[in-house]
DNA sequence: GCCATGGCTAGTA
DNA sequence: GCCATGGCTAGTA
């Protein structure tokens, strides 16, 4: 008989759902994703999952970015990465997201 | 055993 | 720059 066990996994479509929810001109981070959905060490573990997403044009996985502000991973290249997050409106310094605390958003 | 991360320490300037 | 973390995949038996 199985116990239950309180160390569910994160599943794609929780992952998903809240990127739907990211609105344009915003950005989260792996991390902050992961501890929404409750599991605080889980960040790379959402960036595995982030880049399998099967349906690009529906999931803005484009506006998940690093803790620190830097950019992150795309499947097309962070170069195009970041030139989406610009038309959102998101500025860069150098390689970081201008403002990055007033643009990051919070669950 | 990889990796679209993250947090923390050592060691240089 | 090291290494823990968690989900995944390839490759062996």
């Amino acid at each position: 008989m199985k116990v239950k066990t309180s160390h569910t996994s994160i599943t794609d479509q929780d992952v998903y759902i809240l990127l739907s929810k990211i609105p344009p001109g915003k950005v989260s981070t792996y991390g902050d994703v992961a501890k929404a959905l409750g599991h605080p060490k889980a960040a790379r573990a959402i960036g595995r999952i982030i880049a399998n997403n099967p349906n690009p044009i529906s999931i803005p996985c484009h506006r998940v970015v690093k803790s620190n502000g830097e950019i992150g991973g795309f499947a097309y290249g962070e170069q195009s990465k970041r030139e989406i997050l610009e038309k959102e409106g998101i500025k860069f310094q150098n390689k970081i997201v201008e403002n990055f605390e007033e643009q990051r958003l919070s669950f």
